[in-house]
DNA sequence: GTTGACGTTGACGTAAACGTTAATCATGAC
DNA sequence: GTCATGATTAACGTTTACGTCAACGTCAAC
């Protein structure tokens, strides 16, 4: 639970070089999200992830890491991957190309109306919530009152 | 697409009688919140509705629709059916034990933060989508600029 | 009386997002 | 060497949330 920021014998600068890069392994990034490696391998195969390899071996970095922050971050706002892909690739990726610039704003919009509604929702939500904790802490007074 | 709001023959008043009240059929329904038939009797047989039955056929009361309201602002949110149906039963059914009423403001508790945590996340994802927005402007701009 | 619109209960199919073995490989420690 | 630890691919299993028929009932309209 110690969150591991570097990891064992492998994990933190490379040998002292100037070019020094932190990287993870997949257990680490593990351990460090509560998922599982299964799970990261997975966002890999869908395209969400590319960490580099020595041999056969995932070398994430940090920017893969951020990614994975990302992702995550999406999962709770319950979108699906293929729709984080679509936002994480935005984020890297910005286009060149006019029409491509303009599609890519047709897709911001909608994922700021997608959040904003949820920014919506939860509001309400969260006042019925506060409304139903009153009322049970009112009963909950009443009880113990009557002895 | 014009929010069918009492339906043909058999939706609204039922007679004229003075304990009216507006009735929904299953079509109505799904008309109204966009979805199909499958799926409210999906969220039926999940407990999540109970619907009034003339004969074999399903009578949806306002409290109903008001229930599929819940359950559908709780699918935008990202939360599954099983934590919907939490929620629902806990608007509905403030519990009288002391015991129970302790662990209802557990849970409570618990959607509370989640829904707080998700409230941050979309905080924090608008305002990388509003940068990405005005970088995709800019952009737009130079190219346009550039004849 | 049959057509059409709408309703019903099964029951199988499916996409998404991993979980769960299984078999295998690499490496540092002893 | 071998043993424990942690990595890999491959492949089948599972849960959730419906979609998609199929086969049938019912009622108003023609």
């Amino acid at each position: 639970m110690t969150a591991a920021r570097t990891g064992g014998r492998d994990g933190g600068r490379d040998g002292g070089r100037d070019g020094e890069e932190e990287t993870y392994s997949i257990a680490e990034l593990a351990r460090e999200f509560d998922i599982t490696t299964r799970a990261i391998r997975f966002y890999e195969d869908e395209g969400l992830l590319a960490p580099r390899r020595r041999g056969q071996t995932r070398i994430y970095a940090p920017r893969d890491r951020t990614r994975l922050k990302l992702i995550l971050r999406g999962k709770r706002l319950g979108f699906s991957l293929q729709e984080i892909a679509e936002m994480v690739t935005m984020y890297d990726a910005t286009p060149g190309e006019t029409g491509q610039l303009e599609l890519f704003l047709k897709r911001i919009a909608e994922r700021r109306a997608t959040l904003e509604q949820q920014r919506e929702d939860i509001k309400v939500t969260l006042a019925e919530l506060e409304a139903a904790e009153a009322a049970a802490k009112r009963r909950l007074r009443e009880l113990r009152g009557a002895r």
